[in-house]
DNA sequence: CGACTCACG
DNA sequence: ACGTACGTGAGTCGT
């Protein structure tokens, strides 16, 4: 029976990888995994779109080969592999070793005359041939039955070549390629071949003459004089040459491809692997193959529809016996206050899931809804899903007040690892369950996403215990999550018609501002295009380049502002450049977002996403409104209440971070000065300086603050003085000086460091927890960004863990207190509420209280409030 | 889709 | 020799 093999040359490959992936990509404990991550994701991609019955790995032996005892200059110059590729051969194996893939090495071989010989041998007997090597002499295997499939550059980037192909590519036979490689040489193989003789020139000579023999043998038939010296010259080398490149067909290996068919896998061990690895999207991959689907056993539990009330009413008695409910949900509609439900799948138990569709049931959604309403909203029946939030917002729509959600396994898992992009239920299924979801029909993707959901609850919830952030969990995250529902549902007023007015007040400004460009330029063209714009500034008015880019030159603000006096066209290109962003990104498209259904902005609150646990915001993101600039303020007016006679409250943590320095260094200095309640830049300027505070200038102050923010996100000497303009000799000096007037910060940043790199992770005071293997880096930069996490995440994440407190304790607070008052944005260290004329004072105080209260520190929070009738009067 | 730039904390 | 301040999201350009 013909049988479709596929061979794979594992040390090419991996070197690809390795090379072609960053190694940054790297388990938490700091094992770089690119080279292994490059490799199976290949392997999954192969097993997937080529369905091979036969999977061979071959491998380079240790040992010299036949080909070193020929030439001893073969592979001389290749440098030796770093050690974070020696270090991935092994997992590579265990990868092939899970997988029953088997693994080919003989001592005096390499891996090409393996796959040279078990080609042959397969051809032999009648199969059909893959062989998979990112080197190129491979290509003289090439015949009616084998393929050689190859990467161009990265690992992405496939051909496959066939006879034709190799023809077409190199003007030479298959069976002529080593007569080829013989005359061009191979560099990377250190074959010397004919010096002179290209590419274009050996497959020219090798299609004249068919092969390296025969040129010989008629050299004077070659036309040009100087290829024939040169033939003539290096006729050993050339010869040598051929029979270096050529593969051994015949070298003595035993094997019977039929005990090599690729056999059923024990998931058990893939999971415990791929997790070690933390291939989570991998698994995902791997096991949502349908070879995997066809021999896992049918679906173990049943799937019922509701189409009736008895349907429901059997739902109704099984969530009442369990007492938990797991859902899964499908929605449309673009903003959260817009989402509507296509599809729920609700599981009492694992043996049985209630699934509905809108399109195809006959009871509507809000008879199935109505009817377990009551669980829904019961506190005592435990709900749990993926991404809880979004149902609170369907259910809201839905005129359901849902309660009881007590795990989201989205925020479980992000909590588990921040640093993830993503958290798709199919890869924690894979992961932690090894079920694979459906991924096509939507009733049984809803009813195997309930089910994993389900499943999974106490595998996580373990594991956040072992990792001691189930408190945080429970008491932080979770009642979080439908307080940033309430958020994005109240979403926020905006006045359109100023914004409008505005946008062409701006246009106005914008056009005189880009003929005095054009005709400073005395042409005209795209000053939004940082390429025409440096062409322009550089090439055409000769200024100094101060900085260049991956790409060419650099023209950001910093650049600008040291070109400002050199040229007058500078200064309107920064003016441009300030009304033409505020007037895109604010000016225009804010009011496009405005629902039509609230006639107000809704934003989205994203909580998995910051590795340090602070919330981010899109959809239009609403924590980077400008406040710096004339221009951005009158963005912030357009910010307003919706309801007539309203305020904007906004409460903001004094310098949180910075009184998070002063809390975990423990500095007197630092703490001293945040009791007295004096400006903290001035205070550290007087020691710093060693003056008094009246002897502070305004340019010491600015140049302390610019060190204190430098410590926050663990300065180095290089960033500072780039950032105070300054020599390095001089910012390390300045470090130096910082460092010796507050001893005790320097102490601070050196244990952070410590212990990040001992415990593998930096941790926040409530023992949120951020893993940071570039901490185990070899490359230096790498280490060195490492290090300035394991200072700023603690700081930084200290932060968000205190103000999401306060939240989850503001809106208890306002509930109980039955107040009107509505917390409407966050960001990050600023709580902003539209209150009722009425309230404000209880509502001052409430949210101070519980604001500077949440946590204790020593050096207290300080909270400032401000009221007005828009975004930029609260301030 | 990546690079660049820039808005915020 | 090298060269980054930490954390985000979005608009625009150009391949």
């Amino acid at each position: 029976m013909k049988d479709k093999i596929i061979l794979i040359d594992g040390n090419s490959l991996i070197y690809r990888a390795y090379y072609a992936l960053p190694t940054t990509l790297a388990t938490s404990a700091g094992q770089v995994t690119n080279a292994v991550y490059g490799f199976t994701s290949m392997l999954i991609k192969l097993l997937k779109d080529e369905e091979p019955d036969v999977v061979i790995v071959a491998f380079d032996s240790a040992a010299p080969t036949f080909r070193h005892e020929r030439f001893e200059e073969y592979k001389a110059h290749r440098e030796p592999a770093p050690n974070e590729l020696i270090s991935q051969f092994p997992l590579v194996k265990e990868v092939l070793q899970v997988l029953n893939i088997p693994i080919f090495e003989m001592n005096g071989f390499e891996a090409d005359d393996i796959l040279a010989t078990l080609a042959a041998k397969a051809e032999a007997e009648n199969n059909d041939v893959i062989i998979v090597t990112g080197d190129k002499d491979a290509l003289q295997l090439v015949d009616k039955h084998i393929k050689i499939m190859t990467t161009k550059k990265g690992i992405s980037d496939i051909v496959v070549y066939d006879e034709h192909k190799v023809k077409e590519r190199y003007g030479v036979s298959p069976k002529q390629f080593a007569d080829y490689l013989g005359l061009k040489g191979d560099p990377s193989d250190n074959i010397p071949g004919v010096p002179g003789i290209g590419e274009k020139t050996a497959s020219k000579l090798i299609h004249e003459f068919e092969s390296i023999e025969n040129l010989y043998q008629n050299l004077d038939a070659v036309e040009s004089k100087r290829w024939r010296e040169m033939l003539a010259e290096h006729e050993a080398e050339a010869k040598l040459s051929k029979k270096l490149a050529i593969l051994e067909r015949d070298i003595p290996i035993d094997v019977d491809f039929r005990e090599c068919r690729l056999g059923t896998w024990d998931e058990e061990k893939i999971r415990d692997l791929f997790s070690k690895l933390e291939f989570f999207s991998l698994l995902g991959r791997l096991l949502s193959q349908e070879r995997v689907r066809k021999e896992s056993k049918t679906k173990s539990y049943e799937i019922a529809e509701l189409k009736k009330q008895e349907d429901l009413d059997r739902l109704s008695s099984d969530i009442a016996r369990s007492k938990q409910l797991a859902i899964a949900m499908s929605t449309t509609g673009e903003r959260s206050v817009e989402q509507e439900i296509l599809a729920i799948a609700f599981a009492a138990s694992e043996n049985k899931v209630y699934t509905y569709i809108r399109s195809i049931n006959g009871l509507s959604i809000h008879e199935v809804l109505e009817s377990i309403k009551p669980y829904l909203e019961s506190k005592s029946i435990l709900k749990i899903s993926h991404d809880v939030k979004k149902i609170f917002l369907a259910l809201w729509n839905a005129s359901i007040k849902p309660n009881g959600f007590i795990f989201d396994s989205m925020i479980a898992a992000y909590l588990l690892n921040p640093e993830r992009a993503d958290y798709p239920i199919d890869e924690l299924a894979a992961i932690n369950l090894g079920i694979a979801l459906e991924k096509d029909v939507e009733k049984k993707r809803l009813a195997d996403e309930a089910i994993a959901v389900l499943k999974i609850k106490p595998k996580l919830e373990e594991q956040l215990r072992e990792k001691g952030v189930l408190k945080l969990f429970e008491e932080v995250e979770m009642p979080l999550v439908p307080v940033l529902a309430k958020m994005e549902y109240m979403g926020v007023g905006i006045d359109v018609g100023l914004l409008e007015n505005l946008s062409k007040e701006v246009d106005v400004f914008l056009e005189n501002i880009e003929n005095e460009i054009y005709s400073l330029a005395g042409e005209e063209f795209n000053i939004n295009s940082p390429q025409q714009l440096g062409h322009i500034l550089f090439d055409k008015l000769g200024l100094p380049h101060v900085k260049k880019t991956k790409t060419g030159y650099s023209t950001d603000a910093t650049v600008l502002q040291k070109l400002a006096l050199v040229h007058p066209i500078v200064e309107k290109i920064i003016a441009y450049r300030e009304l033409a962003k505020l007037k895109s990104t604010y000016i225009d498209a804010l009011p496009k977002l405005i629902s039509p259904k609230t006639r107000r902005l809704h934003t989205t609150f994203n909580q998995t996403i910051t590795a340090t646990g602070r919330l981010s915001s899109s959809n239009p993101n609403l924590q980077n409104i400008p406040i710096r600039t004339e221009l951005g303020q009158r963005i912030r007016e357009a910010f307003v209440p919706s309801r007539r006679g309203d305020r904007f409250l906004s409460a903001d943590y004094s310098q949180i971070e910075l009184r998070l320095l002063a809390y975990y260094s423990d500095e007197p200095i630092l703490i001293k000065a945040f009791k007295e309640d004096r400006d903290i830049h001035e205070a550290t300027a007087m020691e710093v300086f060693g003056v008094q505070p009246e002897q502070v200038t305004a340019q010491m102050r600015r140049i302390a603050k610019i060190v204190n923010f430098g410590v926050l996100y663990g300065m180095s000497p290089y960033g500072l003085s780039d950032r105070l303009n300054i020599p390095l000799p001089e910012a390390k000096a300045f470090i130096d000086r910082y460092f010796n007037s507050l001893p005790r910060v320097k102490e601070f940043v050196h244990t952070a460091i410590e212990k990040a790199r001992e415990k593998g992770y930096a941790e926040t005071l409530l023992g949120r927890k951020r893993y940071i293997p570039e901490l185990r880096s070899s490359n230096t930069n790498i280490r060195s960004l490492g290090e300035r996490f394991a200072v700023n995440t603690p700081l930084q994440g200290t932060a968000a863990d205190i103000i999401k407190l306060a939240m989850v304790r503001i809106d208890k607070q306002l509930d109980e207190k039955k107040l009107k008052t509505r917390m409407v944005l966050q960001v990050h260290d600023e709580l902003i509420f539209e209150v009722p004329a009425e309230e404000i004072e209880i509502a001052s105080e409430l949210v101070k209280t519980v604001m500077e209260n949440v946590y204790s520190l020593k050096v207290g929070l300080k909270i400032d409030i401000s009221i007005g009738y828009n975004w930029k009067e609260a301030k």
